[in-house]
DNA sequence: CAACGATGGGAGAGCGCTCTCCGAATGGAG
DNA sequence: CTCCATTCGGAGAGCGCTCTCCCATCGTTG
């Protein structure tokens, strides 16, 4: 054991002092070998699980890299495999293209963002994997990001997109690249992706607010060259045709807090005597609610508000929102199982993988 | 002793298909020497700037690069210098130890993590460099962060806790390893860190009140184990003091939404008569301005109010909240740029950066 | 009893890069 | 002109790992 000293890296300087460890440096496959009494090549077997070791070995073997503490070196394994075993998270179509700083853009703190990569990260810790964060909001980022990718740095990537006409996914395709993508792509792609149901989520909605007997029901819904806006539209006003309400006034806002309190207030004008209310995402309601309160109607009283996503917007709201939840931090995961398992067999045939919304019941409705 | 198989998928199969084209094996050293008729040394050389080249040949390698459309092999590069290139993002602290899924935590969700990243990815990107995300919000997550910066996966660390007493950054300095805070340690420690000057924010905020001409204030506090409360605390009373108010109502938080309700509440039946408030953060602010609503008081009318932090509540309160801004995005570069010269130079002495906040004016006060 | 698969372990060749030598060339001083 | 210091390029030894050969040792069969 201490007979190695000659061994240690040109480069390190030795100061011999005792204050400072002489960084014990990490043992190899060989160290574990010599410990074990084998060879680095049935190390490497028994480590990676490859072909048949005796029983026997095997347990010595074991008992060896416990005993020191080995740890394979990530480097020295991707040099052969050429695999890193990481990916990258890829958060795409987030910024100004021409703010005079896109990292600043408010789009980043959008707390979808954490929960995304909590579910991410839920995945794929246990398994050893960490993934690389990314942004991808300019052109030039994004030829970084499928560079980056090229060149084997990450074996794959998942991309949460905040812009429906995000290029990313299509360079991906085009350049052969693993990866997932959170939503469906705006444009049909042979990609792998989950998404949420929004119909079924809008459905809840529509059926909760019938339930409590609203009659008069109006939405906001989301700009519509947004796919899951206009899925979200589509799916309320079916259930709400289902329930005999086959109109069903509608004001189109972008997702922002702004948009909520102008469309409510264009709304109340137009349709002043609605009694329930569906909105397509948590912050334009946010922002409706103070316009509904100041022109004296009550909620969930006089007008029942139900939201979308069960964003912090949604609890921090006035009252509480009801509101439809997405289960991100399970689609985040599996869309980072998926990856894996086209990063593993590149073969794999593209699969979507749509989950379902539960409705959330606070006191907005 | 967790299964080391599951780090790294067992081979996978190479089908050598020629219907996918051949992946053009991208160009090594030696190809890169080849063309530009010298030896990988010089090569070597060239990229990595190191000791004189004739500019002559110089040139010519830096042609070959560029035909030859080389990109250096990281797993390559980092096998030998012991250094990857890259560094780890971790958000500590930020979960139930004992939740049934920690990664569920409403703490991820925070936009202000969003900010961080941001300002993290802004200044390492130009560089090449691309984080890798960790979280460790329990003890075994920890463990996990320290064993994989000390095999080398990651040159260093950034920082950012969302509990006062994470216990991570002992373990980090314990086991030498470069790292940095995002503010200041709650004990004291050798380790980077960059703040923000949490007393001249409060002092600001106090100096606007004063200003606006408000003469009965008082004020909403983080809650006070937590250093940069009390800063926020101190740095109020202190300025207010200098203007001539020696004595400032406070009651204190948590720096949740509903404890900032709870908190006005508080106030208001204390001290019905104030004109001007402070609140040590964005989100309590929230929580306050229905509340002095809901008791008749208009705001900025009858109660001014500035918060704190220039969060997304800040935007998303009626009415927008006036606060103090840290340059978080500026921080979190900074950060980034601490390591990197602690990473360069392990020797490098501990500093810590505090930056100035500044008043962001909105229609609260 | 010879011959022959299986089975299981070792030897060793790299993966692409850096970096320490070393030697060739150059220039200036004695 | 010789000698040495200096500059600059090449050779080559690894870094730690995987994986292909190859060989030893079985048990089984004709």
């Amino acid at each position: 054991m201490g007979s190695l000293e000659s061994a240690l890296p040109p480069c390190y300087k030795s100061h011999m002092s005792e204050v400072r460890p002489p960084l014990p440096a990490s043992p190899t496959l060989e160290d574990v070998a010599r410990a074990a009494g084998v060879s680095r090549a049935t190390v490497s077997r028994v480590i990676n699980g490859i072909r048949n070791v005796d029983p026997v070995i095997q347990e010595t073997v074991k008992r060896a890299i416990a005993e020191t503490g080995y740890v394979p070196n990530r480097a020295a394994r991707s040099l052969v495999t050429r695999r890193t075993g990481s990916i990258a998270l890829v958060v795409s179509g987030a910024g100004e293209e021409s703010g005079e700083n896109p990292f600043h853009s408010q789009v980043f703190a959008d707390p979808f963002f954490g929960r995304v990569a909590s579910g991410v990260v839920g995945f794929l810790r246990p398994r050893g994997i960490h993934p690389i964060l990314m942004f991808a909001e300019t052109a030039e980022a994004r030829a970084q990001v499928i560079a980056y990718l090229r060149q084997g740095n990450a074996d794959g990537a998942v991309l949460v997109s905040t812009q429906s006409d995000d290029p990313l996914p299509r360079l991906l395709v085009d350049a052969a690249l693993p990866a997932v993508l959170f939503a469906r792509p705006s444009k049909p792609l042979p990609i792998s992706y989950v998404d949420v149901a929004h119909r079924t989520g809008a459905k809840l909605a529509a059926d909760h607010l019938v339930a409590r007997g609203c009659r008069r029901v109006a939405t906001i819904a989301g700009p519509l060259d947004v796919q899951a806006s206009q899925d979200r539209l589509a799916g309320f006003r079916d259930a709400m045709a289902a329930h005999g309400h086959p109109y069903i006034p509608c004001v189109e806002g972008n997702f922002t807090l702004d948009s909520g309190e102008a469309a409510m207030e264009r709304l109340l004008s137009q349709h002043p005597g609605i009694d329930g209310l569906f909105v397509a995402n948590d912050l334009m309601a946010q922002g409706a609610l103070p316009v509904l309160r100041h022109h004296g109607r009550r909620v969930p009283d006089d007008v029942a508000v139900v939201g979308f996503d069960d964003s912090s917007a949604a609890t921090a709201s006035r009252p509480p929102l009801t509101t439809i939840r997405h289960p991100v931090e399970d689609m985040a995961a599996e869309m980072a199982r998926l990856l894996l398992t086209h990063v593993d067999d590149p073969d794999q045939p593209v699969t979507s993988i749509i989950f379902e919304p539960s409705l959330v019941i606070r006191d907005s409705a």
